[in-house]
DNA sequence: TTGACAAGCCTCGTTTAACAAGGTATAGTG
DNA sequence: CACTATACCTTGTTAAACGAGGCTTGTCAA
């Protein structure tokens, strides 16, 4: 979940309530993500410095947006990697390759 | 996990320690399953009933074997259908596919 | 104007998978 | 005999995700 979250801010800053629907949108639906999952995923992201957050006034409401911070890019390209290890191993058991 | 384990006896019988060898190697060591992980997690599938055991002495040593029910073979099923759907899910993000 | 609902952020407690770190017993080998 | 590999097991811990709430502000309809 690390991994998705820091790729979507990959792409453009984004604030917490808009990950769950964008999240949910992309995946058509398989990923419903909570907020009690969400919020404090941020803060540690946040915390260990992965992510930075700022607040801003958009569409008559104040937002607390999160930036990605070149730690929090290269621990996406570690996970990225981490997850296509692993799927791999998944499909290769799978997939029956005996050895 | 409990798909990983699940595909495996549905290839043929087998016991705990094997089946941690028998992983490492098809997953080209990526996945090294405790035995702390593995013992626990047989129990309870012969719980559910998606497994049965029996003691067998094959090589000069008891062994517990593990044979898949029909139960277990449907809880498989849904197990490798839920991952394809997971996996497919994380790659559409991945690959940002916007909507 | 007021009430309801959606947007938006948050916390606390629970569940569960996986692990770490032990223990036990037996077979084979130097 | 001691040591290692095989084989099974348990207990306690950690961390991710969730459920179920709470709080505030904006919008829109009655």
């Amino acid at each position: 979940m690390d991994m998705l979250i820091l790729h979507l801010l990959a792409e453009r800053d984004m604030y917490g309530y808009e990950m769950v629907t964008e999240l949910a949108s992309r995946s058509s639906e398989v990923f419903q993500l909570k907020e009690g999952t969400l919020y404090p995923l941020l803060h540690r992201l946040e915390k260990e410095g992965s992510v930075s957050a700022y607040e801003e006034k958009k569409e008559g409401r104040v937002r607390r947006y999160y930036r990605l911070t070149r730690k929090g890019g290269e621990k996406l390209r570690e996970r990225t990697e981490a997850w296509e290890t692993y799927s791999g191993a998944v499909n290769a058991v799978l997939c029956g390759t005996p050895g």
